[in-house]
RNA sequence: GCCCAAGUGGCGGAAUGGUAGACGCAGGGGAUUCAAAAUCCCCCGCCAGCAAUGGUGUGUGGGUUCGACUCCCACCUUGGGCACCA
């Protein structure tokens, strides 16, 4: 009997789907198409497990699909430009480039031995000067359709290292590196026009029915359509008039404040005149850009003094502040307060004194608010105080309407759709990225670069000695003649944001050398990636920058119309986790073991050195810092790559997070070895060898085809893993003829080809099958041989089951009814009596109700 | 703070509104073995009971239903995102 050896098995199978040319993706007319996508990694330059279960989720699909029939592009490259490189660079002096290249060789050389079905002919990586060539050239094509602009933003300014900084990069409002206070800074910046997008991509939201709804949800709250109005607060010292924009115009009645946004243009105005509020404006200014930081920061504000006349109630005050937590960036930057009906803004009422007066109570009651605001859903009805518009007891959503109307009618303001939405800032001011391909010209102003010179590639002699942009202090690279009109001009030296790689990659994989962006017969027939793979933190940006980008390469003429939604189908799958294993010191501080140096007794861990016991921490996310990280490389060299295919899809759902385990894992490695075993086996019987059972092993068999094949369809790997486990102990403890084991054996190793493809390979080789099994056709279910002959059938007495009956599984309702009233317990339990109402649920359940 | 999601045995989890705990891990018992490894068989939510059986049980508290892990409301905890991490 031979043993399972996957370090044999697995190169030589790989050896023989590479001869075969089998994953390289073919348009062929006559086959539909079926384009499975993994999210593309960062080249960190080691894989990661998390990639492993990504990559086998997406390679399960590609498989099966093929067996189905499909031709399947299942591409890979690299999303390879970014800080991580740059960083590196600061530190070692190592090109980014080199670094980068080197760690895709790295990552490739880890992700060859996994057996993905990848077709590598179509590789590339977004720093390739032919891919940002061709991105570059798209930006060109954007800037003459209106889809790109230039406008002052704020960034994060290390006043130090006179850098720009990303938002991770700033730690409790200090730069990373530097320590030093980070300001807010406007700078000129690149932005595309995705706020025009704004109601398109919401509502085509509606047709991606192949999408989590939790992700059409977050993109949709991210969108954030709102109905409100833009009313006009006239200034009391004469000038002019302060806009606010706001969702509830019908709590007017209890408006006893206007805030606005320290970067508002009157609040940089009166800065001028004021060092009060220049220095509380400073001050706000030292909070980082994101939102949270600003949501989180504690609510302030400054009274500068000026008032505003009340539009409704004309004799009526509100004085200005300007408030720390105002965005400049949402709506006008000038909001009104309602205490009553806004906890926020109670807390800075009650902070400054402000009056706090209610607009409406709930019906039939008349509190007025204390402590806590009053904020009902806008659909339950209230009951407004004295309304200027009239309204008495309505919800809020008339009360919003009929407002927007009274102050429309009397030229107060102007009711209007708005969008949290930004347009897209994709300016970077790092090196490490592709060059925005426009000239800056004295005579000409901003000019795009002429195609024919594309791509403008990042120079290979720079130096990261001084902080900032490398491309900004380059002696030649800034120099060039202008486009248009040939004198000595600078080319911009701001690269574009990463999100804009990664937002066309998925259009490029289906003609990646071609000499332009796309090629339209080749998105003709792959478009659309029909199945997408990747985490739950792309829902959001990822995601729509994309969506919008498709829409503007639509407009462009690189992609067809039927194409603006490039994925059909969307799944998002959880992390691999593992336990942490530390201790931690009388003074808080911990140590962390790694998993070889730790023994588990009944889920407590031990130190092997000393036997001491340590703290387990379960299902903590993997991180180097924490020694938790588990090397996919390693698990290959101890198990094999179907062992680590397997573990990683049964254990959990594949949108859940996973625990990995060193039990579990050597688990999967026993149970493949078991397979084998049993088609040893099985291949030494007799050939005509007789036995008993056949139709109840086939039964099984059958339905085990159904289930998995349901299971790997609706992505519940997991379940279709506990399918073929138990078909396997079925088939293990079958006494059935040869014929019949033989044949059970094939469609066993057929329905884990996908998970573990080379033991599959060998089972099939095994067993005589022809050809490979990566190109046999997927097995179907017969019907009519899965079905029993009898049902059993619970039956509750009062939803509590108190007996169960076995009956044939087509027998009628009233007689199903007779044998079950007939029952012992049923008959105990009424006592005689009859009962109130008897539920029959065909082939499940009996409900008897006393 | 705001948006989204998830919570089921010792652990990972299964369950079109219809027998809660499939399948796997850990644990216990047994077979095989000189012994071990490997392999195979059986048991295994909790409480009571020798057992038959009964009670109880899907984060917490309510509700809808003949029947709720599943649907509705409120809360708690954990995770993801918050526009320059990718």
């Amino acid at each position: 009997m031979s043993r399972y050896t996957p370090a044999d098995i697995e190169p030589k199978w790989q050896e023989a789907w590479d001869k075969a040319g089998i994953f390289h993706a073919k348009r062929d007319l006559n086959k539909p198409k079926y384009y499975v996508l993994e999210m593309f990694p960062y080249p960190s330059g080691r894989i990661h497990i998390g990639h492993v279960r990504n990559y086998t989720m997406g390679d399960v699909i590609a498989r099966y699909k093929a067996s189905c029939g499909f031709s399947v592009l299942h591409p890979m490259g690299w999303d390879a430009f970014g800080m991580p490189a740059e960083n590196a660079a600061m530190k070692t002096g190592v090109h980014p480039a080199e670094y980068t290249y080197g760690n895709i060789a790295e990552m490739k050389e880890q992700m060859r031995p996994m057996g993905w079905s990848l077709d590598w002919s179509r590789e590339f990586a977004t720093c390739d000067p032919e891919y940002y060539g061709q991105q570059q050239s798209m930006f060109i094509d954007f800037l003459s359709k209106g889809l790109v602009y230039r406008k002052e933003a704020v960034v994060n300014w290390d006043p130090v290292d006179m850098t720009v900084l990303a938002n991770e990069q700033v730690i409790d409002g200090c730069g990373w590196r530097s320590g030093a206070a980070v300001e807010r800074r406007e700078l000129t910046q690149w932005f595309f026009k995705i706020s025009d997008f704004s109601e398109e991509l919401l509502e085509a939201l509606d047709g991606l029915e192949d999408w989590p709804e939790k992700v059409r949800l977050m993109q949709a709250n991210w969108i954030g359509k709102s109905r409100g109005i833009d009313i006009r607060f006239e200034r009391r010292d004469g000038g002019g008039e302060i806009i606010c924009y706001s969702t509830r115009p019908d709590t007017m009645r209890g408006a006893s404040f206007i805030a606005i946004s320290p970067d508002h243009p009157l609040s940089k105005e009166l800065e001028a005149a004021n060092h009060d509020l220049a220095a509380f404006n400073a001050e706000c200014r030292k909070m980082g850009t994101s939102e949270e930081a600003m949501e989180k920061a504690e609510k302030r504000g400054f009274d500068t003094g000026l008032t505003v006349k009340h539009p409704v109630y004309p004799d009526h005050d509100l004085p200005v502040w300007v408030g720390n937590f105002v965005l400049m960036d949402y709506g006008t930057g000038a909001v009104f307060g309602c205490p009553a009906h806004d906890q926020r803004d109670l807390d800075f009422a009650r902070k400054y004194d402000l009056p706090v007066e209610n607009a409406f109570y709930m019906p039939g009651t008349s509190n007025d608010v204390a402590d806590e605001a009053l904020v009902p859903a806008k659909t339950e009805t209230v009951a407004y105080i004295d309304h200027f518009a009239g309204i008495g007891e309505v919800s809020s959503t008339e009360g919003v309407e009929a407002t927007i109307d009274w102050f429309e009618a009397r030229d107060l303001g102007q009711g209007k759709v708005q969008y949290r939405l930004r347009d897209w800032g994709l300016s970077r001011q790092r090196f490490w990225g592709a060059p925005i391909p426009v000239v800056h010209c004295d005579a000409c102003g901003v000019v795009p670069e002429k195609k024919e010179n594309l791509p403008i590639e990042l120079p290979m002699d720079v130096s990261f000695d001084k902080p900032g942009n490398p491309l900004d202090h380059h002696p030649t690279w800034r120099d060039c003649a202008c486009p248009n009109c040939g004198k000595p001009a600078s080319r911009e030296t701001d690269t574009m944001d990463t999100f804009v790689d990664s937002s066309w990659y998925f259009a490029r994989f289906t003609a990646p050398r071609a000499e332009t962006p796309t090629d339209a017969a080749e998105v003709d027939y792959w478009m659309n990636v029909d199945q997408y793979i990747g985490g739950i933190e792309h829902a959001i940006l990822h995601l729509l920058y994309s969506r919008f980008f498709a829409r503007a390469m639509h407009i462009c003429g690189h992609l067809p119309k039927s194409a603006i939604e490039p994925f059909d189908a969307l799944f998002t799958q959880g992390m691999v986790t593992h336990a942490i294993f530390q201790t931690t010191a009388q003074d808080g501080r911990k140590t962390f073991y790694y998993p070889e140096e730790v023994e588990l007794r009944e889920g407590r861990g031990f130190l092997i050195k000393d036997g001491s016991e340590i703290e387990v921490i379960p299902s903590a996310k993997m991180s180097k810092s924490k020694n938790n990280v588990v090397d996919p490389v390693k698990i290959i060299e101890t198990f094999g790559a179907d062992t680590a295919r397997w573990f990683v899809l049964s254990d959990s759902p594949p949108e859940r997070d996973v625990e990995w385990t060193a039990s579990g894992a050597e688990a999967s490695f026993k149970f493949l070895g078991r397979v084998w075993n049993l088609c040893d086996k099985i291949g030494a019987m007799e050939s005509d060898a007789k036995g008993t059972g056949d139709t109840d092993l086939l039964r099984a068999m059958h339905k085990t085809i159904h289930d998995v094949t349901m299971g790997v369809e609706s992505f519940g790997f997991n379940a279709a893993i506990a399918k073929i486990y138990a078909f396997t102990n079925t088939l293990a403890k079958s006494k059935a003829s040869a014929g019949a084991q033989r044949e059970a054996v094939m469609v066993l190793a057929q329905l884990m080809s996908p998970f573990t493809p080379h033991l599959a390979e060998d089972i099939w080789a095994h067993q005589g099958g022809s050809g490979l099994i990566a190109e046999a056709p997927w097995p179907r279910a017969d019907e009519a041989m899965m079905a029993d002959d009898n049902v059993t059938l619970p039956i509750q007495i009062n939803g509590k089951r108190r007996a169960e009956i076995s009956v044939p599984k087509d027998m009628s309702r009233e007689e199903v009814e007779k044998i079950a009233l007939s029952d012992q317990a049923v008959q105990k339990a009424l006592a005689g009596a009859s009962p109130k109402k008897v539920i029959v649920v065909p082939g499940r359940i009996v409900n008897v109700v006393i």
